[in-house]
DNA sequence: TCGTTATGGTAGTATTACTATCGTTATTGA
DNA sequence: TCAATAACGATAGTAATACTACCATAACGA
């Protein structure tokens, strides 16, 4: 069976992690602790205690634990889009292909064998609840002219040009699926934690608001 | 002239900041403060230097800076309502209510004498930057039980309700104004310091989000 | 065999986020 | 007027965090 890898932007690390074994058991691990304790608690010393090895090693990989971060929610939306691609390649219809497409945003993970350092289904948690601190942060000028968002603006690339294709009208192509990304995992979020914020619950999350959002995006896009 | 406060939920604080003196130099200068260095880097600390006080004093107000952001995001959530309900209150068409609202959350602000100690135009800014951080902690549950996001739910509702008003069908009023909340600053955010994510542009983003939403909210709304 | 790469081990530092205790001053109400 | 109490300041101390620096060693390929 072929090995994927994802080859993500050499900024987002000092050592690219997928090269070797230890590199590989930060990755697998990080996800695991990040998921359980929360990004704020989460330290490169427990990491290392986690991996048996030591602080100094893993900052040979990552120059910061925020840094290790944004490239796990790199990796997911770099996975977001290969899937995306994957999933419409033999789709024709343009709509049908925007659809396919909101629907892979949307949809729940569960762990996959294809990438096994990576338990999709934590990371899918990860990204619900911390993905927006790989952003909201006073050097985001400086580090997003490293690159590190690459993967994300990449992704909504993809999805904005569709719209262009079925509606070369419509203004606002990419606002609109900024917000949608952003979106389709706050109200996740909100379902769980802050249910007078939504209609969705959280046993059927993830169906109601892929429907909810196809519903948005087409009936935006075709008032024009 | 009358002096206005807006009544906030007791269990955002531990003693009443806008019942002292030392309440109201903490209040305004942690906004200042947060504005200027990020949250992450303010500390109660630098704080206490500021207002030339102590570190102790500032934990008989807060328990700690986690909740004093909540606190700040709080009066912006309540000081928006205030004035939806203030700027809609004479308007009989749902509708034009409605598109009165949705300006409203998306309108710029600046520096406003009725509330001396609150500048307007850097909390909005601190909101743009870190409201989110009050809602993406491990501790989310527990806090949520206190009450300390009833502002922000009671905004959702207000709107909700003008939708249901206008379109007792559409499914999902509170999931959809919960969504354009967050994305009216989002996308500020996004012109600002991501604008491979969005078509605004810094010089013109709020009133040129302000079209988008009321847009958005319109034809979902009047879809179904 | 030599040099490089990968890792481990240890130590140390400034800062942070608190907690605790005590003393002083101002206010209040009996 | 006296006594209690609230409000605040001052100081000290602690465990944890986010690093940085430096040296040792094992493996491996040319």
């Amino acid at each position: 069976m072929a090995q994927l890898q994802l080859k993500l932007n050499d900024k987002l690390f000092q050592k690219d992690p997928q090269s070797t074994d230890l590199g590989m058991r930060i990755v697998e691990k990080s996800i695991e602790l990040i998921d359980n304790l929360g990004f704020e608690a989460f330290t490169f010393k427990k990491l290392s205690i986690e991996i048996e090895s030591t602080e100094a090693s893993i900052y040979r990989y990552f120059e910061n634990k925020h840094r290790l971060l944004i490239y796990l929610i790199s990796w997911y939306w770099s996975w977001t889009e290969y899937r995306i691609t994957f999933d419409t390649h033999a789709i024709d219809d343009p709509s049908a292909q925007l659809a396919k497409a909101l629907e892979v945003i949307c949809a729940k993970h569960s762990y996959d064998k294809t990438f096994p350092i990576v338990d999709e289904a934590a990371l899918q948690r990860i990204l619900i609840n911390e993905s927006d601190k790989t952003y909201l942060t006073k050097n985001i000028d400086e580090i997003n002219k490293e690159g590190v968002f690459k993967g994300y603006k990449s992704l909504c690339k993809l999805v904005a040009e569709m719209i262009k294709k079925i509606n070369p009208k419509f203004p606002y192509p990419y606002a609109l699926i900024s917000t949608i990304l952003e979106a389709s995992h706050q109200q996740v979020f909100f379902a769980h934690h802050l249910p007078a914020l939504t209609e969705f619950e959280r046993e059927d999350a993830f169906e109601k608001i892929s429907l909810f959002i196809k519903d948005l995006v087409f009936t935006a896009i075709n008032s024009k």
